[in-house]
DNA sequence: GCAGAAAGATGCGTGCACGCAATTTTGCGG
DNA sequence: CCGCAAAATTGCGTGCACGCATCTTTCTGC
């Protein structure tokens, strides 16, 4: 039974969630304050800090909420017949794959500030513990330890996936052809996981 | 010809260094100010801003410092004929194997607050631009993109172990022989680096 | 239902991070 | 030696993050 309380406390973050992502872009990141963001949610502003540790990550929380959730379902729903590395880099691709439903624009702004940038590639990290969990659910005879430094490989390299996608649609016009090889999101994330397939693989025992 | 100015700017952050440890380490991690501890290497408390972009920062710094330089010239110099998986992984482990000529207790009083452990994990970071350049310029036919991955991926590794390290030193009576298997800091890097050996080791092209 | 416990929301106070503009220091020709 | 441009330092003001004490809401056993 989900509890009253529990409804409440969800109702709430997604009223900052929303709040927030409609502030941002109606004034621009960096004309919103976390006061009010809480106003707009109907709450005190020292809640706001309850909920989100920095003003920005209920902007890119909106965005990126359930990623690590939905990836870690789809580590763990992998047929067993393929490679982990197979298994992990398709279902981290397509966890990137689903736009979802955000407002146009939102991530226009989001690749447009700086800060924004730095704290939505930061979601990636978030990948971290639901992938260590995924991982040894998957396989139980990894190390544990094999399995959260290769989870940590794994985020680390969807962050800088990110990273480069978001200064690339930021910065177009530099040198026509010369070091951006791929546009679409997913197409990158693959391009960045590609190189730690060897160890994914390797990791799991020789069965 | 290093100018006046540059030597007086290293002066005054390592004069930052030393004061914040000092006095980190006479009153406790959270009883000292940015004011005291800039008021100690006699600055004001808005250049120390200058200098760190944290209160931890200094702290950490002072231990941390000059890693990520020694990493770099150290993988470097491996010899050209050892796979690289090899070079990396123990140009890391040596990088951390040096103790350092830091003051007695600085260890131990970072391992024992949570704030200055995050700061401290947060240094693994810092080697990631350096170990990309490092890598592209012992092979410079690997991908770029792959480079930095790689890089990212151990740097992750080497702030897992870092992280665990911290915590093993001040939880040690969890379960007897449970799940601590190493206690030397080196030796738990290289632990935690191993997993990522094959991708290492994949991403040079097979001359 | 209800009283007590558990969890959440709020207000307050402190210290921090940092943009900005004014000021001082340093480096470099002339 | 001097003035000037670049760079560093400083003070100030704003907003943020968060510990703590308090009050309110929700849950649980009876």
């Amino acid at each position: 039974m989900t509890g009253l309380r529990e409804r409440k406390k969800q109702a709430t973050r997604e009223a900052l969630q929303t709040a927030a992502l409609r502030l941002a872009l109606e004034h621009g990141p960096d004309n919103v304050r976390v006061e009010d963001i809480a106003g707009a949610a109907g709450v005190s502003p020292r809640t706001y800090n309850n909920y989100f540790s920095s003003q920005k990550q209920a902007i890119v929380s909106a965005i990126a909420a359930h990623r690590a959730d939905l990836l870690a379902a789809a580590v763990t729903s992998r047929p067993a017949g393929i490679g982990l590395g197979e298994a992990v880099i398709d279902a981290v691709v397509a966890s990137y794959a689903d736009p979802g439903d955000h407002p146009a624009g939102a991530m226009l702004m989001i690749a447009s500030s700086p800060a924004l940038r730095a704290c939505y590639a930061d979601t990636a990290t978030m990948i971290e513990g639901p992938l260590t969990e995924a991982v040894v659910s998957r396989h139980p005879g990894v190390d544990p330890l094999a399995a959260r430094v290769l989870a940590a490989a794994v985020a680390a390299a969807a962050r800088i996936a990110l990273h480069q996608w978001l200064h690339a649609t930021t910065t177009p016009p530099t040198m026509p052809g010369f070091v951006v090889p791929a546009g679409s999101l997913p197409d990158l994330v693959r391009a960045a996981l590609t190189p730690l397939a060897p160890a994914l693989d390797a990791a799991v025992p020789p069965a």
